[in-house]
DNA sequence: ATTATCTATAGATCTATAGATAATGC
DNA sequence: ATTATCTATAGATCTATAGATAATGC
């Protein structure tokens, strides 16, 4: 066969679109990057695309080439951090079984507290987030769902392999450890220097019967 | 001595203010109980004065006869939903010693899931207030730094007693109770019926030794 | 030729103030 | 007479679209 399914050059005239360029590539990118420094000072509310477009030296017409909607651009900053969370906290390869996971939370902690900006996208979208309507409800809803399933079947090995006692449901103490996450970083943001995050998390799961440095 | 303080009537006409009158101060107070709702669904940035004096039946600008702006607005929502929690869980009278002042929190876990719009007034107000700059951030940081000095002095004395196992610092596990509990809340208000908060609290101040339900 | 940007602008908001009128209560 | 409200408006924003021009790369 010829290749009629090729473009046919004059006929039906079918121009494809050529796809970005790369110096577009490099901007959208610098766009989202940026984005993420705007949403978690002022909010998805509160941050102004305008602000972003300055930022990375675009008019806020501009900006808007690369991303249809204020709404649209939301949803890439998060579906890239957590991509990017999640491969910190669940390495593909990673065996995640037992007390790994548990972990790996704690040093999750202790990481955040060297990218404040990203917890305090965390934490300023979230508190949004609770509002019905808000365009990032959803993303946050299933977040939650599927990290309190990760983390409660790591808690529920840890205690099958006796790592940890078996007194409590493994669902509790996940929600639970998820909570002490969060709750932990609205007070850290508030106060960086009254609060020891890996401290206060490490101290709630040996409370739990785990021990972070003690192996 | 004649009344030569009282007001002269015409020398120095000095006409002194008259005080509000009831209707006046009928409105005020419906304006701040409006104001809970809308700022908990909106969040300050996101709520607007117009929405708040629609529902209560008044023109934005009338609404600005009763407060002078909408960040005194805020403070004065702050101020007495401050009082009012403060004084539910840390009542005047009662002898806040022990494990009295955990059980008051779990109680406290428990109200909590009967008044949603205050939950999310908290949840979203923390959540803006984390910005640098925010008018609520203040008053956040200093609600948090009394709530642990209050909690950590309940666990210490919980723990010197004996209702409550000595074996860590009494700050680390107040500052985990608040986090806790302050991470529920969100997770709560994403999905109510997927969280039961104070099932989750009371297992982990069970997980601590204390026992709600058993005393 | 297609993508990347810009300027200009429509159409919505929003807060706070000015100045007028209606309601309340010494 | 003082308080309670209203209408009108100034002065800032903000998002998204239209239409033009500059830059990039088949």
């Amino acid at each position: 066969m010829t290749k009629d399914d090729g473009p046919a050059p004059e006929a039906t005239a079918r121009r494809r679109p050529r796809g970005s360029y790369s110096k577009g590539r490099a901007k959208r990118a610098e766009i989202l990057s940026e984005a993420v420094r705007v949403f978690a000072e002022s909010g998805y509310r509160g941050g102004s695309l305008k602000e972003i477009a300055e930022r990375v030296g675009l008019s806020q017409a501009g900006l808007l080439h690369h991303f249809t909607s204020k709404e649209q651009l939301l949803a890439e900053v998060l579906a890239e951090r957590d991509a990017e969370d999640g491969a910190r906290m669940f390495p593909p390869g990673a065996p995640r079984t037992g007390s790994d996971a548990l972990l790996r939370m704690a040093g999750q902690v202790r990481h955040n507290t060297t990218v404040p900006g990203l917890v305090q996208l965390y934490a300023t979208l979230s508190g949004e987030a609770v509002a019905e309507g808000h365009p990032a409800r959803e993303p946050f809803v299933e977040r939650y769902r599927e990290l309190r399933s990760l983390m409660a079947t790591a808690v529920a090995e840890a205690q099958a392999s006796g790592e940890v006692p078996a007194d409590r449901d493994p669902v509790m103490i996940a929600t639970a450890l998820i909570a002490v996450m969060d709750g932990l970083q609205i007070q850290w943001l508030l106060e960086p220097d009254a609060i020891d995050m890996p401290a206060v998390f490490d101290t709630l799961l040996a409370t739990l019967g785990l021990h972070v440095n003690a192996g």
